[in-house]
DNA sequence: AGGGAGCATTGACATAGGTCAACGGGGCCT
DNA sequence: AGGCCCCGTTGACCTATGTCAATGCTCCCT
């Protein structure tokens, strides 16, 4: 699905711009990145991707770092590199509803208005590639294929959150649980890891809250899944498929 | 917000190439389209626009007519031009989740798949442009503007659908129905309709489908603003907003 | 004007999931 | 090694909303 028609070996002219390298093979970032094939960066390549390497920006945040709140400008995009981060909306009263986690490889920040719509925190340690919104707008004008990227992506995460609502909305909480872990395990699998024994970095309340749930739902309906021997829980927050049968069905509403 | 420099007299060598044009002030359709401002095809003008006209086709429903269903194959795309349309995912036992009510100027049919993620009927009757796909795609390469502006929409669209999942994992049911209310008034006013008369032509259940909620909570509700003076409920599905203060507080979540 | 078909409303009752509270255990830090 | 803190689990009870069923209203059609 991604193209990979490149190679390291075609990037010349290398310079580190703006970009604050961290200790790491201190090549065009871009062209050494090992997620690339997963994110908007795909598009470009060569000389494009060095354009783009010179705008780019290392971020790194600990566990429960925030990145930016609702409201704020949204002076930047980003690219999650590594580990794992919420985006999330609040009500006044302190109700929350996440409406996504972000892996490696994952894109955000798009917004249509100059304020971001969303806050977005580390769940994980985390690192990402922040752009400059209006670099990265001067850069889709001269590779329009970026922002074909773009608008496939955006078509995607629109997919995405008709399925979460179709879950918000009509689902019981067994079977949003049994989507959560799916497709929490597809999308390991998809960054290369394994699908299997998954591994929840998030807590019972993030999950809560980005299911439409409270912690002791979620905990309640794990033990019931346990319970009928569909999954186990082991150490460090992993959860063991053992029945992806049941579980899909679950998720599919049968 | 809307780009307006252009004047119908821009537009020469009209042709109706696959436009089934309907009986109507028979100009080039697209340059004549009276909701053009509100929708994608406002990021073209002139000549370009006679290109886009040149591959739209006309399209009319009843109401409850289906346009499409969901995973069928996603050849054409859609604006709405007057009516609504209302586009849903079904679980196996008919469970339905309404993901929106579209209404003129709305865009209809981004799949990043190929094939549609949802079905798509027509609530009141309703007319729509067609485009191909294939077409429309080719008509981005040559015109970026065209692009840029689909990416804005959706991006729009994702930021929508994140304020939706907010209410249907987080909202009561008489918040969820005072925002859609609020929501439903101002998008008649972007359309140039009356604001407060709002009139919902859809039914109870597709409320409901769309709130997360069931036929007779949406109706209980709507008893329960009427007593607490909030609405008033009129003839032809038309709602008073008489207390918008107090909807937009409960529609916020205070 | 009358009749009828869907749609909306209302009522009585059921229940999934929420709330509040206590307890437990894993892992991390000193 | 011990202790602590956070997170997760479990229990008892509650309530918002769903379910099932009956009735009423609107608007359309003749």
């Amino acid at each position: 699905m991604e193209q990979s028609n490149q190679s390291p070996f075609d990037v010349r002219n290398r310079r580190l711009v703006e970009a604050k390298s961290r200790p790491e093979p201190s090549a065009s970032p871009c062209a050494a990145c090992s997620v690339r094939h997963l994110t908007v960066c795909a598009a470009l390549d060569g000389p494009e991707l060095q354009q783009l390497a010179d705008i780019v920006q290392n971020v790194e945040l600990e566990a429960n770092q925030p990145l930016f709140d609702e409201g704020e400008r949204a002076d930047y995009v980003f690219n999650v590199t590594a580990g794992c981060v919420k985006v999330y909306k609040l009500l006044p009263d302190g109700r929350r509803q996440v409406t996504g986690f972000l892996f490696a490889g994952d894109f955000l920040g798009l917004a249509n208005q100059d304020t971001y719509a969303f806050s977005a925190e580390a769940v994980s340690p985390a690192t990402l590639c922040r752009f400059q919104r209006g670099k990265l707008e001067a850069a889709m004008e001269r590779f329009p294929q970026l922002e074909k990227r773009l608008l496939e992506v955006a078509s995607h995460e629109l997919a995405v959150a008709q399925e979460q609502m179709l879950l918000l909305g009509r689902k019981t909480a067994k079977e949003r649980l049994a989507s959560f872990l799916i497709k929490l395990s597809e999308s390991a699998k998809r960054r290369g890891q394994p699908a299997n024994p998954v591994r929840l970095p998030m807590t019972r309340a993030d999950i809560g809250d980005y299911l439409g749930l409270t912690t002791e739902t979620v905990s309640r309906v794990m033990t019931q899944l346990k319970g009928q021997g569909t999954i186990a829980l082991l150490p460090n927050g992993q959860v063991d498929l053992r029945d992806t049968d049941a579980l899909e069905d679950l998720a599919g509403g049968y």
